[in-house]
RNA sequence: GGGAUCUUAGCUCAGCUGGGAGAGCAUCUGCCUUACAAGCAGAGGGUCACAGGUUCGAGCCCUGUAGGUCCCACCA
């Protein structure tokens, strides 16, 4: 425990002062029975303050301890600063014992359901989980609120290619090879890996605050999750929509596996065009000229293409040219593919290592030369360049082009080269047997959705992503040439060849062709994302039918990043379609990436990545939720800085000390249901904001515009909760009137509309709302489980809230004249307000004591006209009144003026402006009647303040 | 090549269906005031990228230009 000591603090210079005037050693010797000391403080008030040192000289040793009395006895109540650590891991695990994430199937109640996105079991918490999850976290906590049944479905993902590179990693760092240990073997430690560090970033998670309900956490590769995937991979396949063939596939040479079309980044790199030449057959001397930017697949030409309307290859098409180093003869052929305008018109074509070449190859039947191993190494048909790497290879056979004469010229060229969008590896097209998915028909009900609107994006400009894609889909390649994941359900008979794809509880012991009984599984397992595709429905029971299944699904939201729509947005949609029949969810909330300070994506490399739980660690979870919400529009990527989350941090301080204050003033007090003429002005004008406030903050979140309904919550509590009402009613709080009914109304209204601007609160600040709510009021259990407040006709107040503008109006006018005409706070004055109108007199002095303690006032008069008012007050303009305060000895006539003219042109401005509108009698004349008649409202109070101020001006002449 | 998106205060960004330009941070001034100096009260600061158009009225709608970012795409 960090032990606590009450510190003044006063500025360098100030202590100077008060041991000038020795009064320094007496405030020591005061200060010493209070535990208590005088800290200099250099960084923000070091700045000279004469102000602030004179007032130190003035404060004598008993007022000094006096506050030290009252902060001492706050402090040990409740801390002075908001300090998250401790509070929150206690909050969090009373929330989980109690069993308040928890959803079991509840006929009574509407259900609603988030599933989410399975971090990887590698993962570790990054900003981008911490965005993802606090935004479902809202969702969840406010459906919950509302009375749902909600459930957030949690779970990891086996992530295949980054669990199997970590499991070699690590075996590697035991002198361990990945083939020594067999299949069985190594998908053992994999096992014993996902034991050990797969729970990681579940833990890390629930420092979020995250609510999900964790007795229903899943794994993709769990017993339910794989059932199903064996389940579709067998309904596509008997459907006809998953075949197995030779195609050109991505093929990464590090991880050695094939990869989908979705998982290649393409990177922009700084390369060469490498012009050369083939000699034609039976011409010598006559060359074709082309250019490549990858001379190293040239053994694996199979033929040279020309436009077949390019005039100058008319006539060597049909001709042969030789291949060098392997000499093979290969022909010269016509295809519409070339681009004459392009190069030189020709193009070599390499039907095993280009997926344009490979579809050349198959019009015109050219043999497919496989050149390279699978690690990017030269094979056997790479003739004297075999076992070199493929860059090495690339170097030497364009030395040795030019050696012979075939090389033209070299060019620098810029050009995009297919990277894994994992190890960043440049992949190779290459022609290999692998399992696709027929996507053009499973796509058609995803597409058919948003137009049917099954399923919308919010934000709505995501669609057209969706849509284009899907639209232009390709077969999705979904086998992958690794150990760890879904192993294809398709059976081999070695013998005769026949294929079988089964369920694993169906699986022939003896092929149904030739009878042998030593039926292999195929080696190659499934795409991660293959299982990710099935989670909203594979994780509540399906493919039984079951009672969770039935009742939570389809689920209602799904959030995630704009970054992965195509790899799994995409997938679930029509996964959904083609196995339950339905959208998963029918709405997708899209969020942009977490940036750095200068607006770069965060990443090991660049090792400019936040961690997320160093954040909470200083500044608590609530202050990093918040951040990440807030001040972002949906769907674009926002920075991460760290005076944003001092932000964040510095308004739950401000929640906790106007909570602290509240509860002080509660303490020993029986606070009842007040009458409701008991009420007093101000209190009925914060209970019809707060109402207001719900019903704002509600239509904002069920548009899923959660950083705007937040920003109102905060308003409201720092400007309208704490700088107004709480300054308003602590008059009333400390019962100077000795008025029991008063001071119970507003202490009850202190805690009413607290509690609900807590709770409106709640689904973004979880931490800090449970603990003071439970504080404030210890009859309730936890405010996550609370009714989230609903707006009330009874509780709108429109009149009391005209009242207090009014005197937000004064209160501001008084402030500044103060500042304007120097009047130091201290100072107290008389003010007498005028107004020719009798409401607004009748008004004013209704709400006498709104205004009276904030105005400085000492004595308030209230009259129609100017009488007995001295020649030398100062006067202020607001809305249909003046205010005046004889000031004599402070009045600087000059300044006066300077003011009230500055005053004057203000108003001008707008008069103008007002006048000018309203003489366009198109304006009049089109114009909606509403607008009209405001803006001739506005004008007529203008007008009537600028009379006063001309009026006061001539006055002073 | 196609598409999306952005350009608003010194910085980072809000600004919903068109009706007097906002916040946070930073800056300046005054303040230890019966919760909070992680605070209070004031102030300054913007031709809303540019050029046209529609409209009584445009930061917002339309067209074009310039610049930035991102996604998709088979130009060797």
């Amino acid at each position: 425990m960090k032990k606590r000591s009450t510190h003044i603090r006063v500025s360098e210079r100030m202590v100077r002062r008060l041991k000038d005037h020795l009064i320094y050693d007496m405030w020591k010797v005061a200060l010493e029975p209070a535990k208590a000391r005088v800290v200099p403080v250099k960084d923000k008030m070091s700045k000279p303050q004469g102000g602030t040192a004179y007032y130190a000289l003035c404060i004598c040793v008993h007022r000094a301890l006096f506050y030290l009395e009252r902060k001492i006895k706050m402090s040990k109540e409740l801390a002075k600063t908001y300090d998250p650590k401790g509070l929150e891991d206690r909050l969090y695990k009373k929330w989980e014992e109690n069993g308040y994430f928890h959803a079991e199937v509840d006929r009574s109640k509407k259900p609603f359901t988030i599933v989410m996105p399975p971090p990887n079991i590698t993962g570790q918490l990054h900003m981008g989980h911490a965005l993802d999850n606090t935004m479902q976290d809202i969702l969840i906590r406010y459906k919950r609120m509302q009375g749902y049944n909600a459930l957030w479905q949690p779970g990891t993902d086996h992530a295949a290619i980054a669990t199997e590179v970590k499991v070699i990693e690590h075996l590697k760092e035991q002198g361990i090879d990945k083939n020594d240990l067999g299949r069985e073997g190594f998908l053992e430690k994999c096992w014993e890996w996902r034991e050990e560090y797969g729970g990681r970033i579940i833990k890390q998670l629930k420092h979020m605050g995250s609510s999900a309900d964790w007795e229903r956490e899943r794994f993709t590769m769990d017993e339910g999750c794989s059932k199903a995937v064996e389940e579709v991979f067998v309904k596509l396949f008997e459907d006809g929509y998953i075949y197995k063939g030779n195609r050109i596939i991505n093929w990464c040479p590090v991880c050695q596996t094939s990869i989908s079309d979705a998982e290649v980044e393409h990177v922009e790199q700084a390369g060469h065009f490498w012009h050369m030449k083939y000699e034609i057959v039976g011409e010598p001397g006559r060359y074709v000229e082309f250019a490549t930017t990858r001379p190293e697949t040239m053994m694996g030409d199979t033929a040279v293409a020309v436009n077949p309307a390019d005039e100058r290859y008319q006539d060597i098409i049909g001709k042969t040219v030789m291949l060098p180093f392997v000499n093979r003869e290969i022909p010269i052929i016509a295809d519409e593919y070339v681009d004459m305008e392009f190069g030189t018109g020709v193009v070599k074509i390499t039907p095993a290592h280009d997926p344009n070449d490979f579809e050349v190859g198959k019009r015109h039947d050219l043999p497919v030369i496989n050149i390279m191993n699978d690690d990017a190494t030269i094979n056997a048909n790479g003739g004297e360049f075999v076992g070199m790497d493929r860059y090495e290879a690339r170097k030497l056979i364009v030395q040795k082009m030019d050696e012979m004469g075939l090389l033209v010229r070299i060019e620098d060229h810029v050009h995009n080269v297919g990277t894994h969008d994992r190890c960043k590896t440049t992949v190779e097209p290459m022609v290999k047997p692998q399992w696709f998915v027929s996507m053009e028909e499973l796509a058609k009900p995803a597409i058919e959705a948003i137009k049917n609107g099954d399923l919308k994006f919010v934000p709505k400009n995501y669609e057209k992503t969706y849509l284009h894609w899907l639209e232009n889909i390709r077969d999705w390649c979904i086998s992958r040439q690794l150990w760890w994941g879904h192993r294809i359900p398709a059976y081999y008979c070695p013998d005769c060849g026949e294929m079988v794809v089964a369920r694993s509880t169906e699986v022939p012991t003896k092929c149904p062709k030739c009878g042998c009984d030593h039926m292999k599984q195929d080696e190659d397992t499934l795409d991660t994302w293959f299982s990710s595709a099935l989670w909203p429905f594979s994780t509540l029971g399906w493919p039984d039918n079951t009672e969770d299944l039935d009742y939570f699904y389809p689920t209602d939201v799904l959030v995630t990043g704009y970054d992965i729509i195509f790899f799994w947005v995409v997938r679930m949609v029509f996964s959904g379609y083609a196995h339950t029949g339905k959208s998963p969810f029918n709405t997708v909330l899209i969020h942009g990436l977490v940036r750095d300070s200068q607006g770069r994506k965060m990443s090991k490399s660049l090792g400019n990545g936040i961690d997320p739980l160093e954040v909470i660690d200083k500044y608590g979870a609530d202050a990093l939720r918040l951040t990440l919400i807030t001040g972002n529009a949906p769907g674009n990527d926002m920075r991460f800085y760290w005076e944003r989350i001092e932000a964040s941090r510095n308004f739950a301080n401000k929640v906790w000390n106007a909570s602290r204050f509240i509860m002080m003033n509660l303490e020993g007090v029986d606070v009842v249901e007040p009458k409701p003429e008991d009420l007093a002005i101000a209190d009925k004008w914060i209970l019809s904001e707060v109402n207001t406030l719900a019903k704002d903050v509600t239509e904002n979140m069920d548009k899923f515009e959660l950083g705007i309904a937040v920003q109102k919550v905060y308003d409201f509590i720092w400007d309208e909760f704490c700088d107004w009402y709480i300054e308003i009613v602590k008059p009333r709080m400390y019962n100077k009137d000795n008025d029991m009914a008063s001071a119970n109304a507003a202490l009850w209204t202190l805690k009413t509309v607290l509690s609900d601007a807590l709770k409106l609160l709640h689904p973004y600040m979880p931490f800090i709302t449970e603990e003071i709510f439970c504080t404030l009021r210890p009859e309730e259990e936890t405010i996550m489980l609370s009714d989230w407040p609903v707006y009330s006709e009874e509780r709108h107040f429109p009149e009391e809230e005209a009242m207090i503008a009014r005197a937000k109006d004064l209160v501001r006018g008084m402030r500044n004249l103060r500042t304007d005409m120097e009047v130091p706070p201290s100072r107290k004055a008389k003010i007498i307000i005028t107004s020719d109108d009798e409401n607004v007199r009748n008004t004013f002095t209704a709400i006498q004591d709104t205004y009276m303690t904030l105005a400085g006032a000492t004595e308030i008069s209230i009259q129609a006209g100017k009488d007995g008012i001295s020649e030398d007050a100062v006067s202020v303009v607001i809305p249909d009144a003046v205010l005046y305060i004889p000031l004599e000895d402070l009045v600087d006539f000059e300044k006066e003026k300077e003011r009230l003219t500055k005053e004057k042109e203000k108003l001008q401005k707008e008069l103008a402006r007002s006048k000018g509108m309203l003489s366009n009698e198109k304006f009049i004349s089109k114009a909606p009647a509403e607008k009209v008649a405001e803006e001739r409202a506005k004008m007529e109070k203008y007008q009537q303040m600028m009379d006063e101020v001309v009026a006061r001006l001539n006055q002073m002449k």
